[in-house]
DNA sequence: ACTTATGAAAACCGATCAGTAAATGTACCT
DNA sequence: AGGTACATTTACTGATCGGTTTTCATAAGT
């Protein structure tokens, strides 16, 4: 199997995974959702953790990816970068599909933090947190780490809000939280 | 069977479910753990479904008992009550055991927005913002229904990034969120 | 003592689980 | 054409899934 194959396989079974969740999807499933063979996919991965671990690692690359890039185009300087974030959340909020966070899911279907997956989801959690941290120091935050971190929680809540009771108007209260949280921890004038 | 014993069997399930999550934990464990048979649980409950919407019932039902009797213990006004939910998240937070919502997890496990189980936890939120917009009106709040859902989303960004993260910290990082939330949604005078 | 309910336990059902071994193609080399 | 190496499919493993049927133990009624 080619390096692309497997990365089609990966990426037809992260749509899988993230449609039906990790237990409920057996490896038949896999095999027959993405039209390649459980033979040819135990013989890239040793275990079925070990293929979600792989699809945990190409979302984690994609979302933040896609997360960084539309806080770039959203917004100018630092500041407004760090709102915007909630008008980006707000569209995937509105996907068709949008099923939630992946890694909260995954840490939910493996709890105890010593099981790769989850350290996997919370590493993914303390890389987005650590961006919004470089932002807030850019725009003069008194104390970036503490407004990363709010601002994080704004953002887990909304998801999770987003997912149980549907994306109607969640990303704007968010945002709107945001606002005040970021007004509150750089000043009118933060320094861009 | 009794009605106490099945309502033990419901609370002794409830502690299984929660520590292994629902998909994981088959129905022959539940009746070893639990000590009742295969045959009496079928006997009280039609299928593994109902057994687990009894669960999350009760859950529901002690959860938001003990949150609402902890802020009214440990605030005075409505508006210290509303802060006073994250040193109550904070306890919980620092329990043995504690692995997160259960809601927020069969949410991620059963995510099909009409599936019951689903609307079962999304009604369990609907309740707690409910009870947080009851205090901020009587706190005085001009928008109540704003700043409740924005406390919400602060608790559950927090209730995640405990479980995700680990508890350190982060009722501490909500609870100076919230602060500064309810001083702008109230004013320093909030007519408690 | 013998029958008849009752309720729980044990055994069982087909389906599916993660994972593997054997069988079957298929492409390439000589 | 014949042989070799590799990829793919088919078929299978024992275990476990949710759920049911059968067996058994107990106890009350007569």
């Amino acid at each position: 199997m080619s390096a692309s194959k497997r990365d089609q396989l990966v990426q037809r079974a992260l749509t899988v995974f993230y449609r039906d969740g990790f237990h409920a999807t057996g490896m038949d499933k896999i095999a027959a959702e993405t039209g390649v063979s459980k033979t040819a996919i135990y013989k890239h991965f040793r275990t079925k953790d070990d293929l979600i671990h792989a699809v945990l690692r190409l979302r984690d690359e994609q979302f933040r990816n896609w997360l960084y890039r539309r806080m770039e185009e959203l917004g100018d300087t630092p500041k407004e970068r760090l709102l915007v974030a909630f008008d980006a959340l707000a569209e995937w909020f509105e996907e068709d599909g949008f099923q939630g966070c992946m890694f909260i899911k995954a840490a939910s279907e493996y709890q105890d933090r010593e099981h790769p997956l989850h350290a996997t989801a919370a590493e993914h959690k303390r890389l987005i947190t650590a961006h919004f941290e470089g932002l807030a120091i850019r725009a003069g935050a008194k104390s970036p780490g503490t407004l990363a971190r709010r601002l994080t929680l704004l953002k887990e809540g909304a998801i999770v809000a987003a997912h149980i009771l549907g994306p109607k108007g969640v990303a704007a209260d968010a945002k709107a939280a945001a606002a005040v949280l970021i007004e509150h921890g750089i000043g009118e004038e933060g320094q861009n």
